[in-house]
DNA sequence: GTTTTTGCACTGACCAGTCAGTTCAAAAAG
DNA sequence: CTTTTTGAACTGACTGGTCAGTGCAAAAAC
């Protein structure tokens, strides 16, 4: 059974394994979704027996649960860092809120196959990884609502504007974008699509009253 | 023999039955997927037999595919109508995008079933009705595009926008806000998630400089 | 006005194929 | 030696699609 040698990323010969299987998972469920996407598909792309996948996950839907809150702690985490970082450089709240929006382009050129899949499950009813999905959507809104609260706070934003909503508003705003950008236009560079997002969240469009 | 006379509803026979096939379809997939969703669960939700799904369309996939095509045609129209609607009483081009923001929102919450599902397919890639599920959404952006040019063109918005971008994010403010809405607070009203999503589109939110 | 025919719309049992998940002996890796 | 992986065979439930047959109301025939 030959094996790569010694996997680069330096953790355990299992993890490595998991993480080939994560990436495999990802690109298929992205493309045909979760029950199009058969485990002999994702053992093959990954280039390992069937017999391993379950070796690692209890389940196909286990492999997803997991995929779904490794990704989305990805995201938190960048979203959170790219908060830090601009309140550090003594940035406003609301440079708060733009590098926010770039990091969530940034993660989202990234991992494109993984906010595909996600945003395909993040409505859906009925479904066993239901609840996954809403603690993990949670962590993400509320880093953005954090920042938006302490912006309110701050007088920097007016205390009329509603919280959830206008998290819920950004995250769609940046989504869609960002989607639309790989999928139809991918040739556009991520700042042109940052300040066309920035314009519109800072209000340079619609005309003010 | 001839067929044609109408039966009591106003449509002919056939007709009826395909409305009650795409009805149970519609929520079904939305709820667990295309791939998820049996031919025996649509045909038993509708009320008929599984035979009669096969009368009516050749195929699960085209079935789902004329649903596509029938949901987005309403969508387009209504938007479509909107806008016309304000320029006929004289708003101007931002008021038009305001109401079909309004329009956007009234449809999602009127069909929420539908909107999930094209949401969840539109970003897919290597699907059967994928060319459909394109030609369907330039049809319904266009609407938007061609308002947004619009109102540069009379000076009411900078011509620095980036149309398509510009769309695609306020297509994505509305599509998870109201998507949001419906699933984690249905209790609001639609005015309070419009004057939310109006506040962000006319820049009360991000401060202007 | 009664009987017969026609053909659309629908039915549901059935089939051939597919897939998640299991099993396990053996081999590789460490 | 222990952990991990392999790989192929197997199972049993499920699914998309088929097809011979039914019901019925309008049309035709008488």
């Amino acid at each position: 059974m030959e094996r790569s040698s010694t996997p680069p990323g330096g953790g355990s010969r299992r993890e490595a394994t998991r993480q080939k299987l994560y990436e495999a998972a990802v690109t298929l469920i992205a493309e045909q979704g979760f029950s199009a996407t058969t485990v002999d598909e994702i053992a093959e792309r990954a280039g390992v027996a069937k017999g391993t996948v379950y070796y690692n996950f209890a389940s196909k839907s286990v492999l997803f649960e997991e995929l779904l809150r490794h990704g989305v702690e990805l995201l938190t985490d960048s979203l959170r860092e790219a908060a830090e970082r601009t309140e550090r450089d003594g940035g406003t709240k609301v440079d708060a809120l733009d590098a926010m929006i770039r990091a969530g382009l940034v993660f989202i050129s990234r991992y494109p196959a993984f906010t595909q899949l996600y945003v395909a499950e993040l409505w859906r009813t009925n479904r066993a990884w239901q609840s996954t999905l809403m603690v993990v959507r949670q962590q993400a809104v509320a880093v953005i609502e954090d920042v938006l609260r302490e912006a309110v706070a701050s007088g920097e934003l007016s205390d009329e504007i509603d919280i959830p909503l206008t998290a819920a508003a950004m995250v769609g705003m940046v989504l869609v974008a960002a989607l639309d950008w790989q999928s139809f236009q991918p040739e556009r560079s991520l700042d042109d699509v940052h300040s066309a997002l920035s314009r519109l969240l800072q209000g340079r469009v619609g005309g003010n009253r």
